[in-house]
DNA sequence: GACCTTAGTTTACAACTGTAATCGTTTTTA
DNA sequence: TAAAAACGATTACAGTTGTAAACTAAGGTC
């Protein structure tokens, strides 16, 4: 199979499926219209990052009329999961348990995202490892395992 | 004051960032050795992100000899933490509880991670709120307040 | 002392991004 | 029905990023 090269999204264009997945549907007037007040953007530039989701497949167009109703192709929650990995996959394993903990401690938290977090943790205390594999290259992180 | 114009790090950048992060100091030798083994980088490569980071005031460059020392000018973990924030910044804050969640869910940990992790929750019990404010524009997220 | 290696600097260049104007059609409106 | 508005497509263009070769100057080697 051919490798599957990653398409990414930039942080102009999420703004754009932001929009979408709120509507679930929407035109490029919807969107522009939301963006015009929000970023200031020009239609032309909005239509822009529209039209490049398009063709990256992130936004799918349905022909309605002269026109076109967009809608996502891929949820919000995979999207944020994927940005979520890439972020992680930029920093050593070890540090993950540090990195979740400072986000955690920053973050804007309801109880009830509290107890999801609990949830969440009691399971993975279960499966919690003595020590967690460094997953660097020699001389790339600080691991004595190295 | 004149505005703070944010030059940020990019994920290439961010892999000549850890090696220095790692060894403290490190020539451009120490550099290029460890990524031409991990990344597959010509040593030109490698030199190019070197320039652009001591350009962005990520790498401070002291004179040795007729060669440089590179040392990091921000730490790590405050790197990871700025792209942590840039992440955050791009969804909803009633989102990141279960954006955590996920990444909580996904990440490998140690039982000592998990004990970290349990501490900074439970300060977060005591400052949970009934709901968290939504930070989007209207349109832009499935708040029902918009 | 003439050459090779090494380190830093300059230049190159295509792809991706942000930002948008313009063009060509179709639809709406006066 | 003629002008205006709307919509998608095409083109533009500078700045960033990834990837690297070439150039230059200093140091080490035979």
């Amino acid at each position: 199979m051919a490798v599957e090269e990653k398409v990414e999204m930039t942080t102009s264009e999420r703004e754009i499926m932001r929009v979408v997945w709120t509507l679930g549907e929407a035109t490029s007037k919807d969107i522009i219209d939301v963006l015009e007040a929000k970023k200031e953007w020009k239609p032309a530039t909005a239509k822009t990052f529209i039209g490049r989701l398009v063709k990256k497949g992130f936004l799918l167009a349905e022909p309605e009329g002269n026109k076109y109703i967009y809608s996502a192709a891929i949820s919000e929650e995979d999207s944020v999961k994927t940005a979520a990995h890439r972020l992680f996959d930029q920093i050593c394993h070890k540090q993950a348990g540090k990195t979740i903990a400072d986000m955690l401690s920053e973050a804007p938290l309801s109880h009830q995202d509290v107890e999801l977090i609990q949830q969440v943790l009691n399971d993975k205390k279960k499966h919690a490892v003595d020590e967690v594999a460094c997953n660097c290259v020699p001389g790339q992180c600080k691991c004595s395992t190295h």
